[in-house]
DNA sequence: AACTATTTATAAGA
DNA sequence: TTCTTATAAATAGTT
């Protein structure tokens, strides 16, 4: 829908591409919200820019719960859960907004002795607090991946029990046919799944 | 674009929302994957219809590297935080914050600086900082406490799973003893734990 | 950032 | 549903 038909292929040219972009990121937010509308339905839109910059849409319903229902839909490994475990804990920007204002008050503070003593005992007591956070953090989310762990464990059990049971069943059905016909019950072989049950 | 213009706004006819809920979904679809690839950036869509399909495109990139990138960048720690975020409509995200206090630093640039307003700022902070904190802490107990529930579900499962091998292999015997010694055979009874696993 | 010649999407009809 | 087609809308190249 232009000048010309364009081949649906990367555009080389880095400024017509940015322009592009623009135009038809435009054009698909403004798609995505028009779907939402005229049908009623729940549309999450995210689109990062090939410099990372990031564009997103989500109708009425917010994304959160537009992506749990993906989530929980597709199945999807909980991944950040067990990343959360290697990350710095999260109150670490918080806290650096913190420092930054304990800076502007000693600034403010000019030079006192005794306050300077204090602010000492409260930096000691402030890393203790966080080392005690930080082990709580790890300690909580080991547990939680050997949760998880267990999880998945289980159900691979199930579901080996599961095929097992199925296999049984057809042996056990084809048991009851030899019963009710007897000519056959001489070449009663013993059932190969069985043996590896035991 | 088609034979008459339409407004955007819901479309009461069932049938023709489901209509149009297909065209559109396929355009917008299309639409998503060109962008894409034209300008080779990321693009995550995700469509939940009225009814509760889904309905989801991404671009090279994963659904899953996109949506962290996203969640990154929205400064969302977790996915399973954001319902509590709606509900908490005190709570201020870090970005939020941020701006908060680059206002208030700036507003306390221009005269000597003022103390109080520093301490109601650290004050803010530590008011945030505690509210994060509780909610990592409400939300990683509540994710501890799912797995764990999980965990004792399927436990049952897989004993049930089990019971029910022994007993079918306890049946598969007698029938092995019975083919064995044929003057048996003719009494045989439909087993009652067979009746159970059907 | 506008403009406009074209292409593309799609609403209604079959 | 799927296809057809008239028309609205999007947009490629231009200014």
């Amino acid at each position: 829908m232009g000048r010309r038909r364009v081949e649906i292929k990367r555009i080389e040219d880095k400024n017509s591409r940015q322009v592009t972009f623009c135009k038809r990121r435009n054009g698909l937010m403004e798609k995505a919200r028009q779907l939402s509308v005229l049908c009623g339905s729940s549309v999450a839109l995210i689109i990062v820019s090939s410099t990372g910059k990031l564009y997103s849409f989500s109708s009425g319903d917010s994304m959160a719960k537009i992506l749990n229902h993906y989530y929980e839909t597709q199945n999807v490994d909980d991944r950040r859960t067990v990343d959360l475990a290697e990350k710095t804990p999260d109150y670490l920007t918080n806290k650096e907004l913190l420092e930054i204002v304990q800076c502007k008050l000693e600034e403010a503070k000019g030079d006192n002795v005794s306050i300077e003593s204090l602010i000492s005992i409260e930096e000691q007591l402030k890393k203790a607090l966080s080392v005690t956070r930080a082990r709580k953090t790890k300690l909580t989310m080991e547990l939680v991946k050997t949760l998880q762990d267990k999880e998945k464990l289980l159900n691979e059990e199930n579901k080996v029990l599961a095929s097992q049971i199925r296999e049984m069943k057809k042996l056990l059905e084809t048991e009851d046919e030899r019963a009710m016909s007897p000519e056959n019950s001489s070449s009663n072989n013993p059932p190969e799944t069985l043996r590896l049950l035991k």
